[in-house]
RNA sequence: GCCGAAGUGGCGGAACUGGAAGACGCGCUGGACUCAAAAUCCAGUGGGGCUCUGCCCCGUGCGGGUUCGAUCCCCGCCUUCGGCACCA
C-alpha cells in the first residue's frame, strides 16, 4: 500500500491553496450592518526578527482550527497576517550584520511567508500589510496627525526612563523591574523633550468598557486593572504660611487627616528650592535633592531600604485643625503620582511609619479597630466600616467610611479640598531615539513652533542614513538634507522631528487595516472596517497583556471619539495562549533549547505539527514539548492514512442506520463540535477522533461491516479536517473526489444519540447494590418498584422504607433506599 | 503585602462543571510478524487485597462541611506559578 508521506501530501494542497487564493475572502460591495454571517479571526501579528519559532506554531494554528470550523459553519471568515516590522530586533540585527534593516527585515519576511505557507494555515493572503512600507506607515503618521490634532499627542520634557544600551526612551510599560524589557540593562533616568500619548484621558474608559468585552481572561483585565491603578480619595489643601501658597495633596484616607504629623515633598517637586532659598537649610536640602536623583532607580524603590530625607525648616498648616506641621523632603515620595507632596499619618502607613520612626517624628493615633485594640510598633491601616475615629474632634466616633466622606463634604464646603480619583497609568511616551521606526511627521519652525505636515505630504519617508548606530539622538539627524526642510504653514526654514514612533504605535491600529488593505486614499473604510471590526477572537501570547492590549484598546477608543471608528473596543474574546517549554525551560535561542519548526515539518509532516501542538495540553497553560509526543500523533496520522486508503479502495457501500460505528461516529460529532465552540480546548475533540479511529480499525477487515466502516471513516475524515487539513483533504479526494474545507461541519443525528434506556444504579446507605438498565420515560413510582424488585436491594432494605428518589431524566438514577 | 490562576497515575493531561475518576497520547510490560531490526498489529498498565472466569477496600495537595452522590460547591490550611508593589 502507499505510504504515508506527508511531504508529498502537503505541499500538493499549499500548491493548490496558493493557486486558488482558496481562503480569500473579499469586502462585501456594500457592507452593511455587523450581523451572525461572518466573523473576525486574528492572532498576534509577528515581529519579523528572525524565523517562526514553535510560539508561532501554536498561535498561527490555534487561530487556523478555529477558522477552519467557523468556515464550515458557515461564517464567512476574515483570517489576515501581516509583520510588524518596525524597531529594535531588525535594526540591531542590522546592525550586528552590516546590512541595511529594510533588508534584513524583508528577507525575514519572505522567508515567514513561506513557513507560512509551508504549515498550510488558511491565510487571506490578498490583504497581507507590513508596517515597514510607507503605503502602511503613511497611515500611521496619519492618525497620529489626527491625536496631535484632537490634543491627545503633545510634547513636553520630563523625566524619562532611558535605556543606556538600546540609546533610547522607553515606556514605562516597557520598564521591568527597573530594567529594560528588550535588553535587560538598568533603566536610567533622563530629562528630555519627548511626545506623548494622553492614555491617561481614557483611564476610565479603558476600566470600564471592559464591560463590553465579551471573553477576555480574568488575569489580563487584572493585570490592565492594575496597571491602571485606579484609587478614589481627595485632594486636600495645605497651605504654606511663608512664601503663602496653596499645596495640595492627593490622599486615599482624609479619615486620618487629624493623624497628621509631617509633611512631605518628593524631591523633585517645583518648590524645594523656593522653600529653602537663602535659608540655613538651602545647603543641606540642595545636597540631598541631589543624591536622591543620583540614587538608582531600584534603590530608590525598595521598601527595605531605610527612608532618606532631610528637613526644609518650613511648615504647611493642616486645613482640619489648624496645625503646623514640619515639611520635609524625602525620596519615598514619588514626583509622578498624585501632586508630589504627601500628608504624613505615621499612626495609619507604613511608609510614613517607618520615616518618622528613622526621624524621630511624632505618631498620632486617630483611628482604632472596633474593640479598641493598638498594635505596638506597626501602622494600623484598617479602615472600614470596623473602625472608629479617636481624637478628630466633630469626627470623633464615626466609622473610617462615615468619616472620609464627612471630611471631604467639610473641606469642600470650605474650598480646602474635593473628591478626587489617582491613577498609576503614565502617559505613552512613544518617541524613540532609532532609525528603524515610523518618523514622527512634525516639523519645528521658529515662527510656527510644531507644525504637522500636511496630509498631502504624506508619507514623511524614512531617509537613508549610513549609520543607525545610535549615538544618544536619532541617527535621522544624521540626514541633514532631510532635517532641513520648509515650514508647511510660513514657508519659512523649518526642521523635522528626528525621533521615531515606539513599534507599539504601528500595531495598534493593523487590525484595522487589514479591513481594506489597498485603500490608498485612506487608512481605511468607514462602513468596511464596521463590517468586520470589532475582532471576534483575538489569540495571542499574553506577555501583551498590558503592552500592546492596552494601547489597541486606546487607540480605538480615541478613533472612535473623532468619528472614525463606530466602536469601542478592538478585541471581543481574546485567547492568551501559554509558552512551550523544552528542558524545563522556556524555549530560547540563548538557552540552545530551540526545536525548529522547520525541522519537525520535515520528519513528521505540518500535519503532525499541528496535531502535536494543539494535542499537548490546555492550549492557555505552558507546556513542557515532549519528542516523543509528536511522534505519537505521527502514528496517528499514518493509522488513519491506511484507514482511508483501504476504505477508498473498496467503494461505496450500503450504510446500516443503527450500527455500532454509525452510532459511535455520531457521538464523536456531537463531542467535537461542542468542544471547540465552548472553550480553547483542542485535546479532548483531537482525543475524541483518535478513539474513533482506533474503534474502527479492528473492524476494518469485516466485509459483512464495509457501509459502517466506510460511514465512520469517513466522518474522522471530515472532523479531523480543521487540525490536519492537508491528509483529511487527500483522504478526502480520494474517497470522495471533492473539495473538504468548503464541507459544512458534520452535525450529530440526534436520533442515534437518544438513548432509549439508561442505566439505575441503586444505592444503601452510600453502597452500591445494584444497577439495572431502565427504558427512558419511566415515572417516579415506577422506578421505585424496579429498584424494590432487584433482589439484593430487598435483602439489605428489609422491611425499611425508601426515604427518597432523585430522577435525572436521561442521565444516572440514584434511589436510595 | 495586595490581586489572580492552579494542585488528578511514571509523564502531558481528560472527566461534556454535581452523576461509576484517570478518556487520549507518551512511557513501560508481555505477545504476534521477522533470520534480525525497524515499521505495524494484539493484550495489559492508579495503589492495595481476596475465596482471582470474578469481587472488595483505598484513592483527584491537607483538614472539615453541604449533598443520596463532590476532582467540581462552601469554610480553614499548605504548596506552586503569574501580575502589581514606597501609588499616599
Amino acid at each position: 500500500m502507499e505510504r504515508y508521506d506527508p511531504e508529498t501530501i502537503e505541499l500538493k494542497w499549499q500548491e493548490a491553496w496558493r493557486r486558488e487564493q482558496a481562503f480569500r475572502v473579499p469586502n462585501p460591495a456594500e457592507p452593511g450592518r455587523s450581523d451572525a454571517s461572518h466573523t473576525y479571526v486574528l492572532e498576534m501579528l509577528p515581529y519579523p526578527s528572525g524565523e517562526l519559532h514553535m510560539g508561532h506554531v501554536k498561535n498561527y494554528t490555534l487561530g487556523d482550527v478555529l477558522a477552519h470550523v467557523r468556515r464550515r459553519m458557515g461564517f464567512e471568515v476574515l483570517r489576515p497576517m501581516g509583520y510588524d516590522a518596525f524597531g529594535l530586533p531588525a535594526e540591531n540585527a542590522a546592525i550586528r550584520e552590516g546590512g541595511h534593516p529594510r533588508v534584513v527585515t524583508e528577507r525575514n519576511i519572505a522567508a515567514i511567508r513561506e513557513q507560512m505557507h509551508r504549515m498550510g494555515w488558511a491565510i487571506d493572503w490578498d490583504r497581507e500589510v507590513s508596517s515597514h512600507e510607507p503605503s502602511y506607515y503613511r497611515w500611521t503618521q496619519w492618525i497620529f496627525l489626527k491625536l496631535f490634532a484632537a490634543g491627545l499627542a503633545y510634547r513636553k520634557e520630563a523625566l524619562v526612563n532611558w535605556c543606556p544600551v538600546d540609546q533610547t526612551v522607553l515606556a514605562n510599560e516597557q520598564v521591568i523591574d527597573g530594567h529594560c524589557e528588550r535588553c535587560g540593562a538598568e533603566v536610567e533616568a533622563k530629562s528630555l523633550e519627548q511626545w506623548f500619548f494622553r492614555i491617561t484621558d481614557y483611564a476610565d474608559a479603558l476600566l470600564e468598557e471592559m464591560a463590553l468585552l465579551e471573553s477576555w481572561p480574568e488575569h489580563v483585565l487584572t493585570m490592565q486593572r492594575n496597571w491602571i491603578g485606579r484609587s478614589e480619595g481627595a485632594e486636600v489643601v495645605f497651605r504654606i504660611e511663608e512664601p503663602a501658597t496653596d499645596l495640595p495633596v492627593f490622599t486615599t484616607r482624609p479619615d486620618t487627616l487629624f493623624g497628621a504629623t509631617f509633611f512631605v515633598l518628593a524631591p523633585e517637586h517645583p518648590l524645594v528650592p523656593d522653600l529653602v532659598r537663602g535659608t540655613e537649610h538651602e545647603e543641606e536640602v540642595t545636597e540631598y535633592v541631589r543624591h536622591a536623583s543620583a540614587r538608582p532607580v531600584a534603590e530608590r524603590a525598595d521598601p527595605e531600604k531605610a527612608k532618606l530625607g532631610v528637613f526644609t525648616g518650613r511648615y504647611v498648616v493642616n486645613p482640619v485643625n489648624d496645625e503646623r506641621l514640619p515639611i520635609w523632603v524625602a525620596d519615598y515620595v514619588l514626583m509622578e503620582y498624585g501632586t508630589g507632596a504627601i500628608m504624613a499619618v505615621p499612626a495609619h502607613d507604613e511608609r510614613d511609619f517607618d520615616f518618622a520612626r528613622e526621624h524621630g517624628l511624632p505618631v498620632r493615633l486617630v483611628v482604632v479597630s472596633a474593640d479598641g485594640e493598638v498594635e505596638e510598633g506597626a501602622a494600623y491601616v484598617g479602615h472600614s466600616e470596623d473602625e472608629r475615629l479617636v481624637d478628630s474632634e466633630q469626627f470623633t466616633g464615626m466609622s473610617s467610611t462615615e468619616a472620609k466622606a464627612a471630611i471631604v463634604d467639610w473641606l469642600e464646603s470650605r474650598g480646602l479640598g474635593r473628591p478626587a480619583v489617582g491613577y498609576r497609568l503614565r502617559d505613552w511616551l512613544l518617541s524613540r531615539q532609532r532609525y528603524w521606526g515610523c518618523p514622527i511627521p512634525v516639523v519645528y519652525c521658529d515662527e510656527c513652533g510644531i507644525v504637522p505636515v500636511p496630509d498631502e505630504d504624506l508619507p514623511v519617508l524614512l531617509p537613508e542614513v549610513e549609520e543607525y548606530l545610535p549615538r544618544g539622538r536619532s541617527p535621522l539627524a544624521a540626514a541633514e538634507d532631510w532635517v532641513r526642510t520648509t515650514c508647511p504653514r510660513c514657508g519659512g526654514a523649518g526642521r523635522r522631528e528626528t525621533d521615531t514612533m515606539d513599534t507599539f504605535v504601528d500595531s495598534s491600529w493593523y487590525f484595522i487595516r487589514y479591513t481594506d488593505a489597498h485603500n490608498d486614499e485612506a487608512p481605511w473604510n468607514p462602513a468596511v472596517a464596521n463590517y468586520w471590526l470589532p475582532v471576534n477572537q483575538y489569540i495571542g501570547g499574553v506577555e501583551h497583556a498590558i503592552l500592546h492590549l492596552l494601547y489597541a484598546r486606546f487607540f480605538v477608543k480615541a478613533l472612535n471619539d473623532l468619528g472614525l471608528l463606530g466602536f469601542r473596543e478592538p478585541f471581543l474574546r481574546l485567547f492568551t495562549q501559554g509558552m512551550i517549554h523544552y528542558r524545563g525551560a522556556k524555549m530560547a535561542k540563548s538557552k540552545g533549547n530551540v526545536i525548529s519548526p522547520d525541522e519537525m515539518i520535515a520528519r513528521y509532516g505540518a500535519d503532525a505539527v499541528r496535531l502535536y501542538v494543539l494535542y499537548m495540553g490546555p492550549a492557555e497553560d505552558d507546556i513542557e514539548w515532549q519528542d516523543t509526543g509528536i511522534e505519537g500523533m505521527a502514528r496517528f496520522l499514518g493509522r488513519l492514512w491506511r484507514l482511508g486508503l483501504e476504505v477508498a479502495e473498496r467503494g461505496e457501500a450500503e450504510v446500516p442506520a443503527d450500527a455500532p460505528l454509525v452510532r459511535r461516529s455520531h457521538e464523536t460529532i456531537a463531542k467535537v463540535s461542542d468542544d471547540i465552540l465552548r472553550r480553547f480546548q483542542f485535546n479532548t475533540p483531537i482525543a475524541a477522533v483518535i478513539e474513533l479511529v482506533n474503534d474502527i480499525y479492528p473492524a476494518r477487515d469485516d466485509r459483512d461491516r464495509n457501509g459502517e466502516v466506510r460511514f465512520a471513516t469517513e466522518t474522522a475524515v471530515r472532523l479531523v479536517q480543521p487540525y490536519a487539513p492537508h491528509v483529511a483533504e487527500e483522504l478526502w479526494e480520494r474517497l470522495r473526489r471533492e473539495r473538504l474545507w468548503e464541507d459544512p461541519w458534520p452535525e450529530a443525528d440526534p436520533a442515534l444519540l437518544e438513548r432509549e434506556t439508561f442505566e439505575l444504579v441503586v444505592q444503601v446507605n452510600g453502597k452500591v447494590r445494584d444497577k439495572v438498565e431502565v427504558p427512558v420515560g419511566l415515572s417516579e413510582p415506577e422506578l421505585v418498584e424496579r429498584a424494590k424488585d432487584l433482589p439484593r436491594v430487598r435483602a439489605h432494605v428489609d422491611g425499611k422504607e425508601i426515604r427518597k428518589e432523585i430522577v435525572v431524566p436521561g442521565k444516572l438514577v440514584n434511589l436510595v433506599v
